[in-house]
DNA sequence: ATTGAAATTGAGATTAAGTTGCAATAAGAA
DNA sequence: TTCTTATTGCAACTTAATCTCAATTTCAAT
């Protein structure tokens, strides 16, 4: 944890930006949760714990920890943008669940290596990728088959 | 072409939902673009050619010519989101220039193949899935090498 | 061809996520 | 400690998308 506060320091300072206690405590806020979050849960999470930081800030602080290469966006679940901390967790991809909305992260070095091998054939320098697969996991597997029918989209 | 409008007239009728003028148009209008759309951008265009649809018959097709399983989202870019037809035109993948914003589009078996193994080790049956790279495509690489210098998030 | 239930339309209001302007404040280098 | 410059909070604003509702249209059944 301190090692990020460092990092995030280090990034601010060598471009003339502040570590002031604002973003300070978004950090250790990201930091201190094991999950994916946006914006607006982030806000809630703090203004319950009686930090009153604005809004704004929030929303002004993480597209610097994007920035500082501490965090990333991930898929966007319904209307969000949605981060996860990459510092010391290292790239992966993702499935979503329509059903219940888990997420389950996987990496495939072979997957990795193919992304690569096709860039080069395009002559294309990649900066980040982003495979998600959207499906139902077991468990919703199960409920839908008990349900017999999936009522989302049926005909009449 | 004639062959979507059947698609999707087929589509709505198994459903009880009606085959409308104002959707007629969406759908030609989808069809004969080719290349990445979104709502506001194909709502300018019918609006320019005097045909006067709401903005708000446009954002409803839409999604139904998703589910008719004619056209499927894509990457999103700045905010938006974005369309594109599948019709006779099969699943692929992506590239986006961060510099220019150009879309290359690509597919591997071998990545297709990979998921699906991924996913069954998971017990996970994927519905869909996207893989967006974003990165510089050829010409803007050189751009960046005769500029020296990215001025995004330089140091100080 | 007519009818009538049910779906669809357009216009504008509304929501939600995120951004911005600005005056007051605070960080941190000198 | 001083002083330049960045940052803050607030509220107003923007943008994308959705919703409401009265008027209209579709289309299956006469």
């Amino acid at each position: 944890m301190e090692k990020v506060v460092l990092i995030f320091k280090d990034y601010l300072r060598k471009r003339g930006l502040k570590f002031t206690p604002e973003r300070e405590v978004v950090l250790r806020e990201v930091f201190s949760l094991h999950k994916h979050f946006d914006a607006e849960q982030l806000y809630q999470n703090l203004y319950k714990r009686k930090k009153k930081i604005s809004r704004a800030s929030v929303y002004r602080t993480l597209p610097l920890l994007v920035r500082a290469g501490l965090i990333t966006e991930t898929l966007r679940c319904q209307g969000r943008t949605s981060y996860e901390h990459i510092f010391g967790h290292g790239h992966h991809d993702h499935m979503l669940c329509i059903g219940c909305g888990k997420v389950i992260e996987f990496r495939s070095e072979k997957i990795e290596k193919l992304q690569k091998e096709i860039c080069r054939k395009y002559g294309f320098k990649p900066v980040e990728h982003r495979l998600g697969i959207k499906g139902y996991c077991r468990e919703c597997q199960k409920k839908i088959k008990m349900k017999k029918k999936l009522p989302l989209d049926r005909e009449k």
